[in-house]
DNA sequence: ATTATCTATAGATCTATAGATAATGC
DNA sequence: ATTATCTATAGATCTATAGATAATGC
């Protein structure tokens, strides 16, 4: 493994092999979510990632870029999962059961909780408007399904598709009381729970679960 | 109107009448919910309170005793309605109507969305442990309710439970992106999907609705 | 005398930059 | 020569305290 340029870390500690990007980005990610992004100073960063504190800036910006780059990485892939889903014939329960199951299962994934990071004010600030805009994408994926829901009027669509949104989200609070949270316990109660939310009749939820899981088998994330 | 001892304000501005340490809660209020508690300086607090940076130190031990009386100002209003609901006789299910509707309403009541105060990263410091003690009292007001909800399995109550209240908490991100939403739209929206969470059948639902309704009545916080 | 405010500031941060240093690569 | 790190630090905060000041109350 031959060694790359650049003056040796001053600190030992085991290389991760990652990257000092990915070094700083995974201790980042991890104080962000539990302590907050102004409470996290860029010197607590540096000394978990293990580097000095003035080596972030040769990767990052500034400690900015490094939120906007978690907070993308946290809602690409839920995007992905909606474009995926956008298309084909499934029928709309199924397309949004899968939808919600995939967006509470990537909520669970990972060692921090990282959509937790969506709920830091930090966020409406003017630098993390790319973040912004693509949730608001998702907004609008999870609205056109609901909007084409059996039995929803189409004037109450947007704000039913709020509550299931919320609904999705919930989980992020629900995993910060309870770190050992599981998708597969959580993802699945989630999912039934927004087609009761939108009037299925119970005797159907079970084959729109299974269509669901079968839709979901076949997205991005789980591929 | 006598005025009273001490010094005068060096800044002018009209008098509220509500007491100094009462405008240093409403400023805190505004800045806590919009850019969060660590990025909020007591400089700040105290110009929009207007009063100079020190004096905030007369009326509060610090920074975090602004927040803590914030904190338990948002969640006791909420247990007085849990223990209001938790006698009587009226069914489960329009207690628990009841008391979704009335959580919604404090939610989305007053100038600021307080409600997003626990969402800050900060509460989890021992000093705001006090009011996470009474958030999970609130927690297990819930949980009585929806454990005694007809066709609601014993093992799977607080489950069910955690899905409800993040439901009515979802209240305060939705509020966040709209910030003209009102209670009366989102309330008994809130309350009737979270009967139908709990798999109450739709035509009973009018039924448990009206039932709620003039429970909620009787509420501490609307009496 | 008591109270509520003020001015001034010590001491502790924290971010980002400047410039040196120690590797690899050619 | 290029790269990635380091050390050192300027400059900008921010919290909380010390002590002065200007009211009311007796």
């Amino acid at each position: 493994m031959a060694r790359r340029p650049g003056r040796p870390r001053a600190s030992a500690g085991p290389d991760t092999g990652r990257g000092t990007a990915q070094d700083i980005l995974d201790a980042a990610a991890a104080l962000f979510c539990t302590v907050g992004y102004t409470s996290t100073s860029t010197y607590a960063i540096a000394e978990r990632a293990g580097v000095r504190q003035a080596s972030i800036y040769h990767h990052f910006a500034g400690k900015h870029a490094i939120l906007l780059e978690l907070l993308l990485g946290t809602v690409r892939p839920s995007l992905a999962n909606v474009d995926a889903l956008a298309g084909g014939d499934a029928p709309i329960p199924a397309r949004l059961w899968a939808l919600c199951h995939a967006d509470v299962t990537l909520l669970c994934a990972g060692r921090d909780n990282l959509g937790a990071l969506y709920l830091l004010p930090e966020v409406a600030d003017d630098r993390f408007a790319e973040f912004r805009r693509l949730h608001a994408d998702l907004r609008t994926g999870y609205e056109r399904l609901v909007a084409g829901f059996p039995g929803v009027a189409p004037e109450e669509a947007p704000d039913l598709a709020a509550l299931v949104l919320g609904l999705v989200e919930s989980v992020i609070l629900l995993r910060r009381g309870e770190p050992a949270l599981r998708a597969q316990d959580v993802a699945p109660r989630v999912a039934d729970a927004v087609q009761r939310i939108l009037g299925l009749p119970h005797e159907r939820i079970a084959e729109v679960r299974a269509q669901g899981l079968a839709l979901g088998a076949g997205l991005p994330a789980s591929g």
